[in-house]
DNA sequence: GGTGCCATGTAACGAGTTACATGATTGG
DNA sequence: CCAATCATGTAACTCGTTACATGGCACC
């Protein structure tokens, strides 16, 4: 039962969507918190829809396919924040590239090499253009709303989050003897 | 196919054991990389048997139920050894916490203060944990094996993932306003 | 003429969770 | 006597991914 929150939330907190927009937005500003392709969201939509949680409205438009904007019901919005009151644990880790550290010894070194320089590199492509939002939507962090604030520490979060991997990919690559990075 | 993958690189890296053995490590030093129940290892481990990659011995115990030890096959070797040559992008994001921020100028903000004192407490103890860990097995980083340096940096990455964790929670604090940390 | 965006979905499968089930031994 | 640990699993369900399907418009 995570995706729905995860809809509510992006719903509540900035507007009334469509499936597609939402799909858009999970691969974007939301993907700090959340990925889900076009498909789950659809059907995870519609399952919303049946139980209560949010009501759908066709839109026709000139040129274009038609859109189902979807809203959240009073119901959904009660429901989204008595979850927000429950505690949470951290998320479950699932990291491919520590599976393959754990057995890294048996292949050869190279290989390794190679992909942490092209993991290291996709992270500090993700750094730059978090820290570029950063600069570009929250230059002055002494004056924010609170819904500022709160949207200013999730692209923090992703900020450390990316950092954290880069300092690592450098341990690895002295201690590994890499060639030094560029 | 990614359960597939831990679960060799486990066999592979650590030795050949049980399911049960198995779901052990995976909540200990496996869990750096991948968390796992035992009804999904059990299945995982049944279908790995039935394509070949791995083989099992049935070993009775006295005093104790029976053990079903698995090992990793010629062509489950070959198998994970292609896999990790193969690229791998990070894992996709899930995570509660911020989803809880994305909304969270909605609820009374002692809610989410409270939040974070507790998660903050909960990646301070693993972090804990973890530089223990680093200290006991170890304590000499000039002088190590490759497999040893492999294990070390896994056991890195977990805690530069909870430092980064950590720093944030501390950001968050400030900016909201929270009590400050004892 | 091809690629990509807009916009919806279905179907099949694999991954992951929750609940249920069994039964012996060890330790407090 | 109760709880925890050892050790196996089945069943039912939801979550997540991959492949397939449709069809118009805009841009190069």
């Amino acid at each position: 039962m995570a995706i729905t929150h995860a809809i509510l939330a992006s719903l509540v907190g900035d507007k009334p969507c469509s499936g597609y927009d939402l799909a858009k937005q999970f691969n974007s500003s939301l993907g700090f918190f959340w990925k889900a392709s076009h498909q789950q969201i659809y059907r995870e939509l519609a399952r919303m829809e049946k139980k209560g949680l949010v009501m759908s409205e066709v839109v026709q438009q000139e040129d274009r396919p038609h859109k189902k904007i979807y809203r959240v019901t009073d119901e959904g919005t009660q429901y989204l924040v008595e979850w927000i009151a429950l505690p949470t644990e951290p998320s479950p880790v699932k990291e491919d590239l520590l599976a393959k550290f754990h057995v890294g010894y048996h292949v050869p070194i190279h290989i390794i090499i190679d992909e942490i320089l092209r993991r290291r590199k996709i992270h500090e492509e993700k750094l730059k253009l978090y820290y570029e939002r950063e600069r570009e939507y929250f230059p002055d962090v002494a004056q924010m709303s609170m819904k500022a604030k709160f949207r200013y520490l999730n692209l923090r979060r992703g900020i450390t989050h990316e950092a954290s991997w880069i300092s690592w990919f450098d341990e690895a690559l002295a201690l590994l003897g890499g060639a030094a990075v560029e």
